[in-house]
DNA sequence: ACCTGAACACCGTTCAAGT
DNA sequence: ACCTGAACACCGTTCAAGT
C-alpha cells in the first residue's frame, strides 16, 4: 500500500497518516507492524529493490556486471515516483543492505580480487547510481509540474518519451565500469 | 546562526521555528527573507561548500584533481553535522551548484576532453563522494548516540579518534580517479 | 493479537496588521 | 523595509483502553 502511495502522491505525502486512511485503518495501528516510519520505509526500499536479485552475473566480467547491476538499479530506482531518494535515506540510514554489493563481490572474488577493494567498488557504484538518479527523478517530477525553466528540462524536443532514456547515464556508468575494471587489474597484479 | 543550530542540534531539529528563536525573532520573520525552508537550506548548503573555491587544480593531472577535489568535498561536509544530508538534498533539488564540476572541467577542458564528458565525470565524483560522506556521517552520529550494534561501528578500537580517518575512502577515490584518467584518454584517443 | 481514540508536542506556511 | 500574532492544516508517536 505505501509503495502505491508513493507512486501516486510522492514521498512528501506519504504519511503514516494517509497510509492508514488507505488502509482503512487508524495511523497508531501501524505502530504494531512497525517500530517507526523509517523502518516502514525501509521495508518499502526493499521492495522497490527486490527486482536486484534477477541479476544474473556469473559470466561476466567486471566491467560487464558493473553495467548490467548499475543499469538495473537505476531501472528499479525510476520505476516509481521518489524512489531513488526514498532509497537514499534508507541506504544512509543503513536500514537496508547494498543493492548490488553481493552480485558484484561475487565476480570480483572469482577474479581474485581481495575482499576490502571489492567492497569499495560497490560502493562507489552504488553511491554514483543512487545519486545520480536521485538527481535525475528530481528533475522528471519538477518538469511535470513545470516548475523548472525549459534550460534544465530533460527531455527538451519531447518531455513525455521513454521516461529512462539512459542518455549521459550510460556514458558514466561504462566509464566508471571501465574504470573499476582497469583499478582492480592493477590493485590485484601489481600489489 | 542556521548553519551554526545544524553543528549543533543536527539536521532534524534544524526547524523555522528553532531558527527564528535563537534569532529572537518570529518564524514567520524568516519568509521576508527566503520564499521556504528549502530556499534558506541551500543557502546553508552554500556555505558549507564554500571552501571548495580555494582548491587550485591548474597544475593538476585529472586523477589528481579528482582525488584533491573529492577530498576537498569530504573534508567540507565533515566540517558540520549532518552537512552531507543537507548538501545532498539541496544538490537533488538543483537549488545549489555542483561543488566540483568547474574545477574539474578546467582540468579536462584543458586536456581536450569533451565537454560533455566532463560533466558527466564531474557527476560521478560528486555522487560517489556525497553518497559515501552521507552514509559515513550517518553512522558517525549514529554512533555517538551508541544506536547502531558494535559490528557497524567506524572506529572500533577508539570511537573518538580523529573523525576524517580516509580508510576505504581514498581508496575507493583513487581508484575512481585512475578509472577516469584512463577513461578519458580511451575517448579522447579512441573517438 | 491487533486496533481505536485521544492526546502530546510539534511542524511549514500564510497573512492581516503593525512600526 | 521588516516584523508580529494568530491562525491553518497538518505531522510522528505514545498509550490506555477496547475486542
Amino acid at each position: 500500500m505505501a509503495l502505491r502511495l508513493l507512486d501516486e502522491y510522492g514521498l512528501p505525502d506519504l504519511t503514516m497518516r494517509h497510509i492508514a486512511t488507505a488502509l482503512e485503518v487508524q495511523a497508531s495501528a501501524l505502530y504494531w507492524h512497525f517500530p517507526n516510519k523509517q523502518t516502514l520505509l525501509a521495508a518499502v526500499s526493499a521492495r522497490i529493490l527486490a527486482p536486484m536479485d534477477d541479476v544474473r552475473v556469473e559470466e561476466m566480467t567486471v566491467s560487464e556486471a558493473v553495467r548490467q547491476l548499475g543499469a538495473r538499479l537505476r531501472e528499479c530506482l525510476l520505476a516509481y515516483r521518489d524512489a531513488a531518494e526514498l532509497v537514499s535515506s534508507s541506504l544512509a540510514l543503513g536500514l537496508v543492505d547494498s543493492p548490488i554489493r553481493p552480485q558484484l563481490m561475487a565476480v570480483t572474488r572469482r577474479d581474485g580480487v581481495p575482499d576490502s577493494l571489492s567492497r569499495v567498488a560497490a560502493e562507489a557504484v552504488m553511491h554514483f547510481v543512487v545519486g545520480y538518479t536521485f538527481h535525475e527523478q528530481q528533475r522528471l517530477t519538477a518538469d511535470s509540474f513545470g516548475l523548472l525553466p525549459e534550460a534544465t528540462s530533460l527531455n527538451p524536443e519531447d518531455a513525455s518519451a521513454q521516461p529512462a532514456e539512459d542518455g549521459d547515464f550510460g556514458e558514466a556508468l561504462t566509464m566508471i565500469a571501465d574504470g573499476l575494471e582497469v583499478s582492480v587489474r592493477q590493485y590485484t597484479s601489481g600489489g
